[in-house]
DNA sequence: TCACATACTTAGTATTGCTAAGCACATGAT
DNA sequence: ATCATGTGCTTAGCAATACTAAGTATGTGA
């Protein structure tokens, strides 16, 4: 049952990939998830209902902030989220926590010593 | 606050790396937590009430069986696990798994288009 | 005797991704 | 005109899992 393992894969490193994706330039939710699912196909595809509490949680954290945007014209009204320069200290210490961990992680399943 | 991410990272790890352990020969369980602090360090280290539950769910999805050790002399009695053939499949697909994720959590990590 | 290591178990908590539903608006097809 | 679809945000409740913390039992060394 891979699905099971693909979500709980997902855990922790979805709030890093927002949080990368953001330290390129600000952008709405609806965007974010567009932006994954182009980036990482199936693996990082993920619905409304787990991005904008990750979301709420960095604006909690202040790692990011959020501006409702002044709609031209048509527009929809959109909620604009950019990191903040503490987001941007903590998004270098977790992409090194990560780069440590998966490095880890894959010698430990690549290690053949069993035969 | 980077036990809080490091602890999220674990979450679906933690259950390959011990099917990949258990892949190597038949473990109980105290070795399997002293074998992934060798590993991997702070990154790895587990308490039991971890590492026992992560066994039960193993054994009830069928990837491993258990058998308690004749315990000789005046050794404590051990209860030993080893990987099933279906196991070693689920753990074949895992590592799969695995490597896409990781590969494509790290492209986006460090994909520089942020100037 | 008392602390510690080994070895396994389990109850309860927190985090987090999920489903599912809802609201509001715009657009295109029937 | 109505209805489905896409955009865009919100929220309640569920499930999986790593954690703390405590318990049981044995053996060893100070």
């Amino acid at each position: 049952m891979n699905l099971k393992y693909e979500k709980q894969l997902k855990k922790g490193v979805l709030e890093i990939l927002v949080l990368r994706l953001l330290a390129e330039e600000a952008k709405y939710g609806y965007l974010i998830i567009q932006e994954l699912r182009e980036r990482g196909g199936d693996l990082f595809s993920l619905k409304e209902g787990t991005l904008y509490p990750i979301l709420y949680r960095l604006e909690e954290d202040q790692l990011v902030e959020s501006q409702w945007s002044a709609p031209k014209g048509k527009e929809t009204a959109r909620k604009y989220y950019k990191i903040t320069p503490s987001g941007r200290q903590e998004l270098i210490q977790m992409t090194e926590l990560w780069d440590a961990f998966s490095g880890a992680v894959t010698t430990v399943l690549h290690n053949d010593q069993s035969k």
